[in-house]
DNA sequence: ATTGAATAGTACGAACTTCGTTTTAACTTC
DNA sequence: GAAGTTAAAACGAAGTTCGTACTATTCAAT
């Protein structure tokens, strides 16, 4: 029989369990249909990289390395293919030509909201099953999960 | 101003948002950190390998694949990868010897053992802002969301 | 029995990624 | 203006995925 301390301060074995679970069932059940109707599909960093130049315009390559805690490196490789591909543009601007202001061509900023649609698609699929009120603690739930800091 | 019955089957756009960035923020806060103690670190194909073969011994290379939804030959891989560190025995089966059954070595189920905790782990810190009673409903929740059909 | 098709798994190689090291270019600061 | 710092890219090594081709068995049907 565990003691009242245990059962406030922390899940218990089959709550960890079942959520370990759960998580694994999704990652498999959600994971996003590799990019159906686009002709070249870009992977997940790719992608990521894309998302976050559309949110941030005129961002640099460091930026998004320490965004996505990647080497900047790595992030090179992904802006290359996403210029080679056309989705994205390099400017050095007039205040510090070092750097690089990254933007996205209209194709980019095509492909970005396509996989941000996609995106949107699996969290309605994943509400869904939810009733509106269960819905709404669900996601306050998670938020709250998102934003406590250790 | 929305209609009664969308209120009630779809989820709101604010709330696709707030799902999407939680679980943006998520991929990144729990990212889980790339094996600390071990000697040498597997990547996420094999670690998820090693765990089906943990939980189905004498399982076939054509099992997983099916499960974790890729070719039969990237499995192969990463077998190959697994016994090449020890940690997983093939055997041929006397009832079909075309086929391969595989199961962990001792070290291998220490491996397994250790990635599971590491998983569980991440599990308890997401569970940890939440009161008794919100875990119980989260998990509740997210299970229904996994075990939904489409 | 024998031949043909199906099945489990592997070998091999091409294409692609990540990321460390090195290099280039442009500020800073003293 | 010389030295150090910073942004970014070039280059290359190591490792991954996955398609094609191949081997070894088993099954099926005549």
């Amino acid at each position: 029989m565990p003691r009242y301390a245990d059962v406030m301060s922390t899940p218990t074995d089959d709550q960890l369990a079942s959520l370990g679970a759960a998580f694994d069932a999704f990652a498999r059940r959600y994971k996003l249909p590799d990019e159906l109707g686009s002709e070249t599909q870009l992977n997940e960093l790719d992608k990521q990289t894309l998302i976050y130049v559309a949110d941030h315009p005129g961002c640099g390559p460091t930026d998004i390395a320490r965004f996505l805690a990647v080497p900047n490196t790595t992030i090179s490789s992904a802006t290359d293919r996403l210029a080679k591909r056309g989705l994205l543009e390099r400017h050095r601007p007039e205040g510090d030509r070092r750097a690089v202001a990254l933007q996205l061509s209209a194709d980019g900023k095509a492909r970005a909201d396509a996989i941000v649609a996609a995106y949107r698609d699996i969290c309605r699929r994943m509400l869904e099953p939810l009733s509106p009120a269960e819905r709404k603690n669900f996601i306050r739930m998670i938020t709250k999960i998102v934003h406590h800091e250790d």
